[in-house]
DNA sequence: TAGCATTTGTGCGTATGTATA
DNA sequence: TTATACATACGCACAAATGCT
């Protein structure tokens, strides 16, 4: 079962069956027998030494995801993951609401700068209008959840960030801005590795995964007044899509 | 720049350094110049021998991600990723529509057996009732891009695997079992390294990244009919949820 | 056209990490 | 624990292609 591709990826054998297992200890696999099979069981199912299993396992006992007892084997510990519900009424802390005991954004960076061809794009904007971005860090209960980067006009909202750092809110800030209620059009959802500094600021391993949205808000008018590119800790957090109770529009064919 | 927890992690240098360029192109951080910085620039810049680097460009030039041209240096090429739309009508073949000229479903195997504690729930079935497990890949234009598990009640769909393998698709298979409409409730998303099956599934290197989605769709009457769980390659495939434009419910606070 | 600086491509030697037996 | 094989990463040197003067 070991096939060549795997050899040269830059992935360590051990790395690739650590993967392996929390994908299926993630899938339910292992649900009925809380438990691991044996490291041999292990070594032969992927056709490994088992000092190669025994690195997985080690990797899997660090991040939290199963534990290893001598003598008796290794058993599978409940994962517990935070939902985030993306709808047309997405805001962070309250998207929370109930799960954690405090969700907070820290404020990292303000800058003012030429917007790109996607963010002008995406805010109506002229190409090169100054755009004012800023960098936050998502947590609840103290652990980074999300890494974002988010764009507004500069010119409408200029003391933006002045308001944010004051009420540790994006809401809030926009509130002081005159903006009592927004809407968020459009999520387009990506997944990959998490880069270097994402994960220093989330505090991840390498390899880790980030669950990567881009999102555009918008006044009550329907005027984009932000885009947002958000990436979160895919090991922390799910993001949930619940569609209205309504029935009937196009029609297409198949899954998924 | 090169902080020692990188190093014993599993993932090499190279491939670490792959995955913060892709990060960077995706975010749009060279823009501009639509060209990467020179070899011995991002050397110096991931403080990592010029030898690295080239290993990471080299595998971006595999992924098709950038091009390097001798004496030139390295170009950014246009990346397209197909867009899957994430609604109460979530279809695969019509979801893509218009983006790619064929969508297909593969099936692969199909089985019964008793209902998993979550597939029961997800169905609103007794615990361990038997239930239809159908494995998919879902492929636009030749290319893999998702590899699913669905469940279905095994008593009420009994002959749903022949009308699938018949007309190639879960919709019209369920048709021909008297679901003349169903609907999408709700879709959990995350991610996660692809596991080695998946891999092998969807055609993909180690250490890609898999989106993974679990959904319920309900018949007309609202009663769960089919549970699934999907992977989406990641680097193929961005998933999108469109609000419907309405507005006013709960009150949030925040950003993502 | 020739000359030059810049940039990528290649070869070799060495040290360390990974995987097997 | 030891030995062996291969992948990864570094450092240095030089060849080859490009773009500009």
């Amino acid at each position: 079962m070991v096939s060549e591709i795997e050899r040269r990826s830059g992935v360590a054998l051990w790395r690739q069956i650590a993967d392996d297992i929390r994908a299926a200890v993630g899938n339910g696999v292992y649900d009925s027998a809380q438990r691991l099979p044996t490291e041999a069981a292990l070594a032969a199912q992927f056709d490994v030494n088992r000092h190669t299993v025994r690195q997985a396992l080690a990797a899997l006992a660090r991040d939290g995801v199963v534990r290893t007892v001598q003598g008796r084997g290794t058993e599978i510990l409940p994962r517990t993951r935070v939902s985030y519900p993306i709808g047309a009424r997405t805001r962070f802390s309250a998207g929370l609401g109930g799960q954690v005991a405090k969700a907070a954004t820290r404020f990292l960076e303000t800058a003012t700068e030429p917007a790109s061809e996607e963010v002008a794009r995406a805010l109506a904007l002229a190409p090169a209008t100054p755009v004012l971005r800023l960098e936050t860090i998502g947590a609840a209960d103290g652990t980074a959840l999300s890494r974002a980067t988010h764009w507004f006009d500069a010119g409408r909202f200029a003391d933006l960030p002045a308001h944010c750092a004051q009420s540790g809110s994006i809401t809030e800030g926009l509130k002081a801005c005159g903006i009592t209620d927004y809407k968020r059009l459009a999520t387009e959802i990506s997944a990959a590795p998490a880069s270097r500094a994402d994960r220093k600021d989330l505090g991840l391993q390498a390899g880790a995964v980030v669950l990567l949205t881009t999102s555009v808000n918008a006044d009550r008018d329907g005027v984009p007044i932000q885009m947002s590119r958000s990436r979160f800790a895919a090991d922390r957090i799910t993001l949930s899509v619940r569609n209205a109770p309504e029935i009937g529009d196009g029609d297409e064919a198949g899954d998924g």
